[in-house]
DNA sequence: TCCCGTTATTTCTGTGCGAACATAACGAAA
DNA sequence: TTTCGTTATGTTCGCACAGAAATAACGGGA
């Protein structure tokens, strides 16, 4: 458990067509896992329907294959899932953040120890 | 020499005030070593003076010391330089990235298959 | 047949951000 | 004193983007 107050390092993985996958779309795509709703991952993350759609719609055309399919209707039915790409694109960056964290630990405490901290009350 | 195409890597430090440094803000500091002005440094980069010195001043109240130090008047003189503090923070930067690239390799190469290329002639 | 929660899409609005422009202080050199 | 390139700061404008709201299609269940 760091401390709460540090900086928090971020990774983004921006392809060549200008599109890219970062902390968002991957949190994005885990509470559509866990919720089977594009609709209920986006009120869990604070943002609109038509945000979370566009996010979805961004993932989709990024990769070769889609990473969440949707369908329609249904009261309680009809929602979303991941691929099996769209979970192992998933499990990739969360592994990226783990692997980043250890190895870079060092320099990210170097920089902490630097960063002027927030009004302390 | 990975091919040109392929995503790239990018890594964002974010603080808890808000702000962050990223590629944009350690490309700044690296060009602003080099050339010694502020206004040079954002003519390499495309942007105006402005917005260059805006960056700076984030810089700057980011840490507990400035990171860029500025003095007006001379034609010929008159620029700016990194401070001790500022140096260390682009080394630091760079020795992530540098470790990121290693350390994440494997992730970046598995998940830049899946990526659809951008349309090819 | 009706209801309901979802996906999907359009339209409108405002607002935040950057670009562009303008201005001023500064200080060394000519 | 004039010139020149820099730092520093304010003002205005335009536009892309986000949010809100409305609408529609869908399909399972009551």
């Amino acid at each position: 458990m760091s401390q709460p107050g540090g900086p928090v390092l971020k990774l983004r993985l921006a392809t060549a067509g200008g599109e890219w996958i970062g902390p968002g779309k991957a949190d994005l795509l885990q509470h559509i896992a866990e919720t089977g709703s594009i609709a209920a991952a986006g009120r869990r993350m604070g943002m609109s329907y038509k945000r979370a759609w566009g996010l979805v719609e961004t993932l989709n055309a990024m990769f070769a294959g889609p990473l969440v399919v949707a369908s329609r209707g249904g009261a309680g039915r009809g929602g979303a899932e991941l691929t099996d790409d769209g979970a192992e694109i998933l499990r990739l960056y969360r592994v990226m953040q783990d692997k980043a964290e250890v190895a870079l630990e060092e320099e990210v405490l170097a920089i902490a120890r630097r960063v002027v901290e927030p009004k302390r009350k």
